[in-house]
RNA sequence: GUGGUUGUAGCUCAGCUGGUUAGAGCGUCGGUUUGUGGUACCGAAAGUCGCCGGUUCGAACCCGGUCUUCCACCCCA
């Protein structure tokens, strides 16, 4: 025997029930955007490097796949370079390509690239995989599928609500109740490093911040300490680690505590235009929190922040995040086009909906009627009747095989049973004789003859 | 990228401080019951113990490397 196989470290394959499962979730994201007006764009697997490289911070960087160059990529490595051992400057030599580590950056190339051809304001959605290279862990892989909506060429914060209002409107559809769509400002975020008097730390300020419900207020502070925030700062900041109360509550405090910021003031003012409306709009099944801890990574949003976090109880990271930024197309050349997006994490949605036990339960019934296969004659009987309930739509088989003996019999009604198939028709040399059919539910394990003209009766019982 | 963890039949796992032919349950296959499965009985097949190397008279068990799994960082969907 040939050497074992393996797949690639962070990658799956998905069996029937899981593709099925899969597409359930893409099914109802997919109609979603489309209700939303929003429309689908595909973009390739890969990209030049330089569309991507830089755009996700340094660790986004160290991430990104690359792609080797075709050829005798090394001919073009000199004896200096190649002696010098530094990678990243011989991978700028070899590698020209790379996979797509996520579907926002893509896009903002997308929209760069056919602005004459778009009609702004833009809403576009996108599914499809992205890859990085991250140290795999449950629900974090190296081949995931991403599901983005984003608007761009348009500054209304009503892009904001209307998200707000698709992340309900999905997550109702998927029957996954109590989910938590974590809303910040990048305003406020930097309103509060500068009223701090920490404006030149304010990535790492915010690092350490969104960390607060892991590492807890003396952990954030520590860190902060050692990222070179003073003492004094973080004492001022430290009403934020208290934050507590309702919506409004918190943005009256967030209003109190950076009348100093002018940038501060118009987040606090943007996120309180967007939780007002909402909450005048009212939503299906979600909740709508305030997180002033919440940065995400991605440094390229500057306005809202969207973080949807699992039903309480499920441990799972966040299943969808998203947010405002001004400034990404500016990276391609093209000024003053604002944009707002969110992603569904398809991966991690299945996890948690698999987890919830909330995918309709026949979802992988791969067969409604299965036919016994006991004979030749009888066969061909059972594909006349098949043709007609396929024609109605009935997902009906045959078993391709004639059962010669009893042993083989039961090895239809097994594999019947495996597949979870619901009914079982039977035509033996009894109902082939008397023009008939016989049918077994096997939920209830009752059987039922009909006639062959009526297989109407028996499709209205399906 | 850092630290730890896991890897034994198709699946879930046993295998004590290294010692003769590596075990169980489930599943699979075969047999008994001669138009009905999921329950019962009998039997069988199936593993280079992740991979490579080392220590040893002898290694699934010890050591090193490597891959994989999961976890904590980092970061993130």
């Amino acid at each position: 025997m040939a050497k074992k196989p393996s797949i690639a470290k962070g990658t799956r394959d998905f069996t029937p029930s899981e593709v099925v499962k899969r597409n359930y979730i893409f099914d109802i994201i997919k109609k979603n955007f489309q209700i939303f007006g929003f429309q689908p764009i595909e973009t390739p697997s890969f990209e030049n490097s330089d569309t991507l490289m830089g755009k996700y911070g340094e660790e986004g960087d160290r991430l990104i796949f690359k792609i080797l160059n075709s050829g005798d990529y090394l001919r073009k490595v000199d004896d200096v370079l190649y002696n010098s051992k530094d990678s990243s400057k011989i991978t700028s030599k070899i590698s020209e390509k790379a996979l797509r580590y996520d579907l926002t950056v893509p896009f903002a190339r997308y929209v760069v690239m056919h602005q004459n051809e778009i009609d702004f304001p833009f809403k576009r959605f996108q599914i499809q995989p992205v890859w990085r290279a991250d140290r795999p862990q449950k629900g974090r892989f190296r081949e995931f599928f991403q599901c983005d909506a984003d608007v761009v060429g348009s500054d209304s914060l009503l892009q904001e609500v209307e998200f707000v209002q698709l992340y309900d409107a999905v997550f109702s559809d998927l029957k996954l109740n109590g989910v938590t769509i974590k809303m910040n400002n990048r305003k406020i975020l930097a309103g509060i490093a500068e009223v701090i008097g920490a404006k030149d730390n304010l990535i790492d300020f915010t690092v350490a911040l969104d960390k607060l419900d892991k590492i807890g207020e003396e952990g954030v502070k520590k860190e902060m300490l050692e990222k070179g925030i003073s003492e004094a700062s973080i004492e001022k900041a430290s009403p934020l680690f208290n934050l507590t109360g309702t919506n409004s509550e918190q943005l009256d405090a967030l209003q109190t505590l950076l009348t100093a910021s002018e940038q501060g003031a118009k987040g606090v003012e943007e996120l309180r235009f967007i939780i007002e409306t909402i909450s005048a709009l009212g939503l299906q099944t979600a909740k709508l929190a305030i997180d002033v801890t919440l940065a995400r990574g991605l440094n390229y949003y500057t306005g809202a922040i969207f973080e949807v976090a699992a039903p309480e109880g499920v441990k799972m990271g966040s299943i969808g995040g998203g947010g405002r930024y001004d400034d990404l197309t500016g990276i391609f050349g093209l000024k003053d086009v604002s944009g707002v997006g969110i992603s569904f994490g398809l991966d991690r949605i299945y996890l948690v909906l698999e987890e919830l036990d909330l995918f309709p339960e026949a979802i992988d019934q791969s067969l409604k009627v299965l036919f016994m296969n006991l004979g030749e004659k009888e066969a061909f009987e059972s594909l006349k009747l098949i043709t007609i309930l396929r024609k109605n739509r009935i997902k009906a088989d045959l078993y391709p095989d004639s059962a010669k003996n009893q042993k083989q019999e039961n090895k239809q009604f097994k594999f019947a049973k495996n597949k979870n198939v619901p009914f079982i028709v039977i035509i033996g040399e009894e109902e082939f004789k008397n023009n008939t059919f016989t049918v077994k539910n096997i939920e209830k394990g009752s059987q039922q003859t009909y006639s062959c003209d009526k297989v109407e009766e028996f499709v209205k019982e399906l």
